[in-house]
DNA sequence: TCCGCTCTTGACCATTTGATCAAGAATTAA
DNA sequence: TTAATTCTTGATCAAATGGTCAAGAGCGGA
């Protein structure tokens, strides 16, 4: 086990760009195949270390999951945080959406491992869900809601509203295939999916006369 | 193997009523777990039948795997066929978000088996995404944008549309555990759902004011 | 340089799991 | 009833896989 003289864990050098290197292999790998179809030779092999190697730095392969659902975690929210009581309201969603389709595009990986986390009944992180998580979205949500009573957005459940921009958002990281399978492999297809989306979100489908 | 004395492959009633008995427990566990999460112990264990009987039906767990996606394909994209050029817009595409939200309710499991096939590439129903899931889809695309056309609906690319409604509904089911952790174990929120939905698609959220 | 600590790995182990098989039980058609 | 066919399962196998361990290589501070 890595440990130091002293009772504080200081990192070593070659620790700290190991672990590294052992995570950003595990985010590519577990979000693609899942907790129980990755195996800790995968991880090892797309890293190039040895598995015994990758197992003085983790002791078990569930350590190396929670390890980079953490990491990942850290900074996925950051787009909704952002979200500003004092901003416009159509302003501020319109950057949420574009803030989140460019997560999808910049990085599906953490979309999808989430993803197949809470598909899988979130055995890892539930507790975050019901923490941090939640209190997050109702604090947004009563900002949103404060914005319908000024009469500055159409009445809408908020906590849908977050839903309904997670779903369509994430969709293109994590249905990525099925997407690609159906308009075929149209490049920058994600700047027409924001345009359609900020389309819906903020306009709505009822036709309208062109001024 | 199962086989009859003639060619034609006649089953026995206890046949019959054996692979009903799997493919059900099968489409619990496989969307529970996902493939490889999955043992063919698991499935054996909750239709009541030992292992190897469960392999004298279907000779490999891949084949309980593609036969239950398979039998829940059926279905799954009827209402999409439903969807009526002749009708009105709106009323059609109202109906369209209910069908499916009513389907993240009714057959959850369904939309959990798919969503984790997708999620990890699709690998054994890639070839069905790109055949007939895409005609159909094309085809209705192509009747959303007659609608455009006509003036009775909002400008935007229908694929993207389609995406989006699949993507709202199908998170209620997909992403039910998180949904649960946000806003607690209300009851009927799908019920709330369809009418936030209905209001987003349809409405839009610029604000209005009430007459 | 030398010594202690960190890092690395080949070999190995125990368990899980998909799959097989032979033999016997149940069912069906005559 | 009987014989052929279908169905069922205990025992077993081979491969995959998570994890261990001891021994050696490498590194860094004194």
């Amino acid at each position: 086990m890595p440990q130091a003289k002293t009772r504080a864990v200081r990192k070593t050098r070659i620790q700290t760009q190991n672990e590294e290197l052992i995570l950003d292999a595990a985010l590519e790998v577990f979000s693609a195949y899942g907790f129980r179809g990755t195996t800790v030779d995968q991880i090892a092999a797309k890293c190039g270390l040895s598995k015994p190697n990758l197992l003085y730095y983790f002791r078990r392969k569930e350590d190396i999951y929670i390890a980079v659902l953490e990491r990942t975690l850290t900074g996925w929210l950051e787009p909704l945080r952002a979200l500003d009581a004092a901003g416009d309201p159509i302003a501020e969603l319109s950057a949420y959406i574009s803030a989140k389709i460019r997560m999808s595009r910049d990085n599906p990986e953490a979309s999808r491992l989430f993803a197949n986390e809470i598909l899988h009944g979130a055995p890892a992180i539930g507790k975050y869900l019901k923490g941090p998580l939640k209190d997050l979205v109702d604090e947004k949500a009563a900002v949103i809601r404060s914005w319908i009573a000024e009469g500055r957005l159409a009445a809408i459940d908020p906590h849908h509203l977050i839903f309904a921009i997670w779903a369509t958002t994430q969709h293109y990281a994590d249905f990525d295939v099925q997407i690609r399978a159906v308009i075929g492999d149209r490049q920058n297809h994600l700047a027409s999916a924001e345009a359609a989306l900020l389309t819906l979100f903020i306009d709505g489908l009822g036709p309208r006369v062109k001024p």
